[in-house]
DNA sequence: TGAATATATGAGCAACTATTCATATGTTAA
DNA sequence: TTAACATATGAATAGTTGCTCATATATTCA
């Protein structure tokens, strides 16, 4: 009724082993969802951007080669993500990175590209 | 025509100087594409399970509680992003890490979710 | 105040994706 | 050879996502 698997393999003791060091649903899931916020072109190229420095919106936008809203959009899930962080300054908004590990995670899948 | 953009702020100089320093386009898009196959649970915990060790298909799937199906199309994913390896023994198939970036591209994000 | 500019946002749509179900392929053992 | 098992895979579907378009909000300046 409740077992599909027909499996007569399993290795028992592997299984057990795995399952005490595996992290938590929860965990898991949040990380699934920061890589989900890194898996697409135009957050990755508005990320590179700031890497240099702060950015206005319609900077970004002519940089990338994307309209505002599109970028703007795109900004605001890399916010709720808590991946950039932004100052106003009159009718402009400056957007930069939040922290440093949003740029060693980029580092890393860049080399694991280059070595390929 | 083909200026839609109304901007008046455009910091030349900064635009100019990040243009020179933007990973090739096809870069960003081989980088999206990995942190893609990263974004998923299911392919999360799958290799959550391979860190400890080589693991078979149904294994795996008992340990995440999935069906053998999902785990043998998810494993296709991370095969033909060349993160996963595979051995053949028997009818069983194992399948491993193919490097050590996986772990550490994991870690990172792990540190990142707790530090936030 | 009103016009212009910078950004944000909701709706709608097209494209993509992860799962399930059914079935195919390949291997072992009786 | 046949049955049982391990895995792979194609089709269908439900859910998600990124873009565009239109418009709202906020700010500055004349």
């Amino acid at each position: 009724m409740e077992e599909e698997i027909k499996c007569t393999v399993k290795h028992e003791d592997i299984i057990e082993k795995v399952k005490t060091k595996m992290p938590k649903e929860e965990t898991l899931f949040d990380i699934a969802e920061l890589f989900k916020v890194f898996g697409d072109t135009t957050r990755m190229k508005i990320v590179c951007c700031l890497f240099e420095s702060e950015m206005c919106v319609c900077d970004i936008a002519e940089l990338i080669n994307a309209t505002q809203s599109a970028v703007s959009h795109q900004l605001r899930v890399l916010k709720q993500a808590k991946l950039v962080k932004y100052r106003k300054e009159g009718k402009v908004v400056y957007y930069s990175l939040s922290d440093r590990h949003v740029e060693i995670i980029f580092n890393m899948a860049l080399e694991h590209i280059q070595e390929m």
